[in-house]
DNA sequence: GTTTCGGTTCTTTTT
DNA sequence: GAACCGAAAC
């Protein structure tokens, strides 16, 4: 075992925090400043003081950071921190409440709704009540709304006074369309996103003897982006840490972009309050952007109210000023960036090395086909997650219903990719089955298909087969088998009748059997599938890792990442900030601003601000779009104006 | 009564 | 590209 050099490794504010002694910290890291290195140090320190790996809770916000933060320990501690919990506050509460699943009235092999899921369940009840379409709010509107209670701890009626604030007659049926959706999911035995925190709270709040099991076990917990955690996350970390009190926090409250989603950064704000012994520490030495880019992002950030005062200190030399580019509209936007990206190469630059970041996915389009059209290798980190896709869903779906016998949404979902079937008789086959299908017994498979119409009883047989083989060839170990087999008997054929694109959603499907193979039994994989989001970051690590292409992603799925060239585009109000974001909360324009400081913040060298003038229409009108207020807020010597002119 | 099909419209962010 | 709506087809 060799020794980890502390003292080298890391500068005397990491330090301090990655070897501080035992008790309640903060550690505030300003973007850049090696807030993952610190906490993978912390780690390796706590490991090599003799620590059970097994005893540190390490929470994260994404998986992707859990998987790189578990590699980085690896590294430098080598297999012993295998034993580490680590994952997202989700994986933490599904894996005790698989466990646990019986104290609180539930099965161990509940099901996770994803939004879709939780989606048709509200759409039921819609149509049962005759709700839907009319002026009532949509089911992912009214997802969105449950969901938010949820996670601030609030009562679903009070979500919908804020929310629709007069709507006096419709609160009575929304609370009527919530409690259906609480019935549906009780009676399926399953659980949305937020109820995986919701129930492991009540498990800790339920059994006390489970919770003190847990408090005893983990002698460290640690969290990552703890400005991005919400209430019921907050009471999750402080139970679970109440024991020891080794309870360590890393975050930024200028990086809280999720609030929309029940983050609430006055979780890090009170924390001393919470924490009165806590010691606290600054992360501000900035290894990542030229002074030049720390300055534009200090002064965009000055304007928020409500924060712990942090100023990047730069380490890197002199560069040169950002560029803010005056563009006419979006069209001669794309062409713009597609020019500059040119030049960025002539100055040494790859492909690689360059990110295109805008507010949402569709501000980007236009230069989609521009960088087509110019044949710029380019890759977009795309809003349609992986295992939401419909072909991924129809999958699993077989999976599912094998392995879940009253798994209805899967069992409708398969039923309906065959010719004539439609919900209203999947809904009646699952009435008739009795509210759960053994797919294992042939006499009851032999009564659904007898109760398919005809074009489907023919097609069915392929899937007879498949469900057939699952018990009597005890595939359960082997879920990819499965897949593989419903695929080449059925789901190839359907594919290519259906989707357009179905040689593309074939290779998915390929993609996710070999995903499959990592877990021991298609139970574990069914538990994990709904929290893993996309396949896409596993994928470049792999495949795409080779290939050397402009990067286009919105600013949150940038979170968290680094290029040597970023540029911003539609950098207009209306656009980013979002008009629409603006409208929903007093708080939103500070939020806004946040996410705009955290794409300046991802750029090593070179940034560059696009600011169209004008947006077109669809039917061909123009609007006049002003200056982003983030960029007008920036003093104008901090940055280099151009007006390209473009043939 | 159901399903399917064709046309239309809109697109923030995600565990 | 997917979700929705209305109309045609079964």
């Amino acid at each position: 075992m060799h020794a980890i050099d502390f003292q080298n490794a890391l500068n005397p504010e990491q330090h301090a925090a990655a070897t501080a002694p035992d008790g309640p910290l903060l550690v505030l890291a300003a973007a850049g400043t090696g807030k993952t290195r610190t906490l993978v140090y912390r780690v390796a320190f706590l490991v090599r003081r003799g620590i059970d790996a097994e005893r540190l809770l390490l929470l994260t916000f994404t998986n992707r950071a859990a998987r790189e933060m578990l590699e980085r320990a690896r590294e430098l501690v080598g297999p012993t921190v295998g034993g580490l919990w680590a994952g997202t506050f989700h994986h933490m509460a599904n894996r005790m409440l698989r466990r646990h699943a019986a104290q609180i009235g539930f099965r161990p092999d509940y099901t996770i709704l994803d939004r879709d899921d939780a989606g048709s369940l509200v759409k039921r009840s819609l149509t049962e009540r005759k709700l839907a379409g009319r002026e009532f709010p949509k089911p992912e509107v009214l997802i969105a709304l449950f969901s938010e209670a949820a996670n601030r701890g609030e009562k679903v009626s009070a979500a919908i006074e804020r929310r629709f604030g007069g709507l006096n007659g419709e609160r009575d049926k929304i609370l009527d369309v919530y409690r259906d959706y609480e019935r549906a999911k009780r009676e399926a035995g399953a659980m949305d996103f937020d109820d995986l925190l919701l129930h492991c709270l009540r498990l800790f709040n339920e059994r006390p003897d489970v919770l003190a099991r847990y408090q005893e076990q983990f002698l460290h917990v640690l969290v990552d982006e703890y400005q991005d955690t919400n209430l019921i996350q907050a009471e999750l970390v402080d139970r679970v840490g109440a024991r020891h009190r080794n309870v360590l926090v890393v975050g930024d409250d200028f990086q809280s972009i999720y609030s929309w989603r029940g983050a609430d950064y006055r979780n890090i704000m009170t924390f001393p309050d919470r924490y009165r012994d806590a010691a606290i520490h600054r992360l501000e030495t900035n290894y990542r952007s030229v002074p030049e880019i720390l300055s534009v992002a200090n002064a965009c950030i000055a304007g928020n109210p409500r924060q712990y005062r942090k100023t990047l200190r730069p380490t890197r030399g002199a560069h040169r000023k950002p560029v803010l580019a005056r563009i006419r509209d979006g069209g001669e936007q794309a062409r713009f960036v597609a020019d500059y990206v040119r030049t960025l190469r002539r100055d040494g630059y790859h492909y690689g090395d360059i990110a295109v970041l805008y507010r949402a996915h569709f501000h980007s389009m236009e230069l989609q086909m521009e960088l087509t059209r110019h044949r710029v290798p380019h890759v977009i980190v795309s809003g349609v997650r992986f295992f939401e896709q419909a072909h991924v869903k129809d999958v699993c779906s077989v999976l599912r219903i094998l392995a879940r016998p009253r798994d209805e949404l899967a069992f409708a979902r398969l039923l309906g990719l065959f010719p004539g079937v439609g919900d209203r008789t999947a809904q009646r086959a699952w009435e008739k089955m009795g509210g759960a299908f053994d797919a294992s017994d042939r006499e009851q498979r032999e009564r659904l298909r007898a109760m398919l119409p005809a074009a489907a009883r023919e097609q069915w047989k392929a899937v007879d087969a498949v469900l057939a083989a699952y018990r009597a060839e005890e595939l359960h170990e082997d879920g990819g088998e499965v897949m593989h087999r419903f695929l080449k008997t059925f789901y190839e054929d359907y594919a290519r009748r259906t989707f357009e694109n179905h040689e593309r959603r074939v290779e998915d499907i390929h993609e996710l059997i070999l995903y499959t193979a990592r877990f021991e039994t298609a139970e574990a994989f069914l538990s994990d599938v709904a929290l893993l989001t996309n396949l896409d970051a596993e994928a470049e690590n792999g495949a795409r890792a080779g290939t050397d292409a402009l990067r286009l992603s919105t600013v949150h799925q940038a979170k968290g990442l680094e290029w040597p060239a970023v540029i911003v585009i539609w950098a207009t109000d209306n656009m980013f900030p979002s008009a629409r974001a603006l409208k929903e909360t007093p708080d939103a324009e500070a939020e806004e601003r946040r996410l705009f400081y955290v794409a300046v913040t991802r750029a090593k060298n070179e940034l560059c601000l696009c600011v169209p003038e004008v947006r077109r229409t669809r039917d061909g009108g123009v609007v006049f779009c002003p200056p982003s207020r983030f960029v007008t807020e920036i003093p104008p010597e901090l940055l280099r104006e151009v007006r390209p002119v473009l043939i």
